[in-house]
DNA sequence: AACATGGTCAACCGCTAGTTA
DNA sequence: ATAACTAGCGGTTGACCATGT
């Protein structure tokens, strides 16, 4: 395998983004997409390397970001995902919706690992980090479930019911990936350059289509790595007990 | 008021995996 | 089969800000 090259630094402006920046972005993927971040700093008109870009789209402009505070639900999501699937921090994200992985990084490095290293210090075996008690698995798993219902995505079936055998209303993995997939993005949005970055993604929120039937699910599929088989433990399983199997960090 | 320290988070770096020719 | 290339991931850095002394 090639090693990929490395951004040229030649004319490639580094550092903070500037609002200008980030509107000629936002434009350009509105009306092109982002089928090739390499090409697309070059076709924009912006002195960024593609990976910039990417970043800076992925991590902030794109449209479902959810900013502000993580709630104590969502804290206890990822130390409970954390504890599952160790720093795989993508694949935590894609539980905690509106949340990019560098954020949930951030806030790990900064609130929780410190919280959690706090409460082993002093004992505090029996209680999560926002003190409440966590005496069972199935109280748990509860959370990480309840954890992808709230605001931008409960417009579809995002609240896992873990106790529903119904696959055909759960959504897979897949699914949800394609809800804030690159076509979902390029198709629905149109371009406003009057108004300002935040006020069009207020407006872009609740336009995916709620009665969509993309939600099957897929019983043939294969597990194509570890995610796929958590997410598909996480939601499928009725009985709980399973988890009693998973070995603690 | 000035400086030191620590926390936060956006952005960058280097790597791997996947895809294409 | 393999080299070239891109996307994506996780680790790390550094600028900025708040707080303490």
């Amino acid at each position: 395998m090639g090693r990929a090259p490395c951004c040229e630094k030649m004319g490639m402006k580094r550092g903070p983004w500037t609002p200008e920046e980030d509107q000629i972005l936002i434009n350009y993927i509105h009306l092109y997409g982002h089928s090739n971040w390499r090409a697309l700093p070059k076709h924009a008109g912006l002195l960024r390397c593609g990976k910039s870009c990417r970043l800076r789209w992925i991590n902030y402009l794109r449209p479902d970001i959810k900013r502000g505070n993580f709630t104590p639900q969502e804290e206890q999501t990822i130390i409970n995902l954390h504890e599952v699937l160790g720093n795989r921090w993508s694949a935590i994200a894609a539980k905690l919706p509106g949340r990019t992985d560098n954020e949930i990084k951030n806030v790990w490095h900064t609130h929780l690992k410190k919280r959690l290293n706090k409460n082993q210090n002093s004992g505090g075996d029996t209680k999560d980090i926002n003190g409440i008690n966590e005496t069972t698995r199935e109280d748990k798993e509860s959370v990480i479930v309840d954890a992808t219902s709230p605001q931008q995505f409960s417009n579809s079936v995002t609240t896992f019911d873990i106790s529903n055998n119904n696959k055909d209303e759960m959504m897979s993995y897949e699914d949800i990936s394609a809800l804030v997939d690159e076509s979902f993005w390029s198709d629905v949005v149109s371009v406003d350059n009057s108004n300002s970055n935040e006020k069009k993604i207020e407006d872009w929120d609740g336009l995916i289509d709620r009665n969509s039937t993309i939600y099957s699910y897929n019983n043939s599929k294969l597990y194509n790595d570890d995610m796929e088989f958590w997410f598909e433990l996480f939601t499928t399983s009725r009985r709980i007990e399973v988890f009693s199997d998973i070995p603690e960090f």
